[in-house]
DNA sequence: TCTATTGATTAGAGCGCTCTAATCTTGTAA
DNA sequence: TTACAAGATTAGAGCGCTCTAATCAATAGA
């Protein structure tokens, strides 16, 4: 289990560790007969760099730390993976962490974070208060995603929800639909933004909304549905849901079936989030879908900007959702 | 940026740095008094130590690399949190990286692991040949889940797919079915434990086995149920399917449906992984639980086995899943 | 009063690397 | 032949910590 050092390969290959050293970075002064011996002689040894002592002695990091709320969630699974791809590219590792939406879990998984002295951080969706997130910024680049900031000090990666709302809503009323309901997010992060998208779509379509209490779980989009039953006769009912996200719309078309209201052809309904439930063809949801491996590649070219002190000023990518159409909305 | 160092607390507490270091890592040895200014110091400075400083002089790592091969899969990302669980507990970081199902990405992810010189590593469903990962535990104690070995040097945590397949067989036998088709998971690495035990419990029960080759997808699911559409007559039809896992069974009821049979009126249909997609209201479906929080668990506990020196004999976990009925199965 | 003894504290080396500055080789010009 | 520049190589300090062994202080026993 002990692995060989650089001066057990400056010993075989002949040459001084600062030798090595200078290979294993390949820097370009090394007469190329040098090279050769040390390469090999790292090779016959199975050396490898120490990636730590490294960090120590070049005071440069290449660490990526990464809270992630709740890995459970697809739509951060996958942020993860877009994270990981860039960082892999750029020759950074990520150290990962789950905060389990606990403010105090998720302040002692920052802090484990910011122990290896990473050179940049990433929090995806957390829920800790603002100034914890400051405090953190001191000390290292941040990077929220799914979670808006004021401090200039930080960048932030978001989906625009308005503008995905307002895409599911255009959908929508170009089907020829009028009352559209939205079955709003509740406490999640991101359901103002799609409320307000919704709100600002539907008033510019001259039609009135109308927004009904949820969360974002599937049994919350029955209960929605429920409600509405209960208070509108059948021919006023809405004719198309915008659901807060795909779990939510699942729900929602299920408690639709049982009332004997088929979709779409009675009602349309429109998901959030494009997750990989949407796509089974069992489902087959129309959603928004959000750019996640495109939103982790950002998060870590803002980070390594930043880094690099590149950009001192901060930056706000705003991306822009795409309505994916499946089977689940029809023309009224 | 520039963050206090142990040199830093001392001075200001009026101590040397060694006393610091006791106090950091609570050691008995330091008078109340002296303990008290320490802490007061470093809090002033907000001092946390150095992770790689402390790895790098005590010659012991805190961390444990992870590599999956997909996080998109969330019986992957379910394992996951368990590592994490388990691993803070204990006082370890993990560092994780996606190797992709490719050999040549997980190779450089193993190797860009291995270079953190990790207490250990975990390696989830790893493809790369047995000589990779038996060169990798050469270097530390190294556990796969969802993978098998012969290495006695490495340790296996793996669902007993056999008793799982055998667990769906029994119940719908028990609910009268006798003509139970198994729709296999082809090439996936869960596949042949899955198949061996359905096809024991099938005879077990004086039943013969049909299995018909699919893929762990909706896709495949679907294309299965044609072809048993296509073969036999609606009389002599399966009246019971038991899916190669969740995505394959949702395939499969959407097949059945739009050929207008009911689940689980007319065929009953059971999954395997118990994902969130299982317990989906619309879907409830009847499926086979993998403890996915316990393998986390168990891979964390193998690991730290063989880094305490306790255990030098390979340890094969088979843990046992569990049946969860809900609605997609019936009694014939 | 002096010496053990115990507990608290610290000096200093070293973990595996990087980096600056110094040293050693050549080849070339005078 | 000598001098010197340019390139190749190395010595050695130091990154922030831990750990062993040594030192120091305080108390107890003779």
């Amino acid at each position: 289990m002990v692995r060989p050092t650089m001066e057990d390969v400056a010993a075989k290959a002949g040459v001084s560790r600062a030798l090595v050293s200078l290979v294993m970075r390949n820097s370009p002064k090394v007469s190329d007969q040098r090279r050769a011996a040390v390469l090999e002689a790292a090779r016959e040894l199975g050396y490898e760099p120490h990636v730590m002592a490294r960090a120590l002695a070049s005071r440069t990091s290449t660490v990526l730390g990464v809270m992630v709320s709740d890995l459970r969630n697809t739509f951060f699974a996958e942020v993860v993976e877009g994270l990981d791809a860039a960082a892999q590219a750029a020759g950074f590792d990520l150290i990962l962490n789950t905060g389990g939406r606990s403010p105090s879990r998720e302040r002692a998984a920052l802090r484990s974070l910011l122990s290896f002295r990473p050179a940049g951080v990433v929090l995806l969706s957390p829920v800790v208060p603002a100034s914890a997130i400051e405090d953190a910024a001191r000390q290292c680049p941040i990077v929220l995603v799914s979670r808006t900031s004021r401090a200039s000090i930080v960048d932030t990666v978001n989906d625009d929800g308005e503008a995905g709302a307002a895409l599911a809503v255009e959908h929508l009323a170009g089907l020829g639909h009028r009352r559209i309901a939205h079955l709003d997010g509740g406490g999640a992060a991101t359901a103002a933004a799609r409320r307000k998208g919704y709100q600002q779509a539907m008033r510019g379509h001259g039609l009135e909304p109308l927004v009904v209490p949820s969360e974002h779980t599937d049994h919350a989009g029955e209960k929605a549905v429920h409600e509405l039953l209960g208070s509108y006769d059948r021919a006023e009912l809405p004719t198309a849901l915008l659901a807060g996200n795909d779990f939510n719309a699942v729900g929602a078309i299920s408690a639709l079936e049982e009332a004997g209201l088929r979709v779409p052809e009675d009602v349309s309904v429109v998901g959030y989030d494009n997750t990989s439930l949407a796509a089974l063809r069992h489902l087959s949801l129309t959603t928004v879908d959000q750019p996640r491996t495109e939103m982790g590649r950002l998060a870590i070219e803002a980070l390594l900007e930043r880094v690099r002190g590149e950009r001192t000023e901060p930056v706000r990518h705003l991306l822009h959702p795409s309505l994916v159409v499946r089977s689940t909305t029809a023309a009224r």
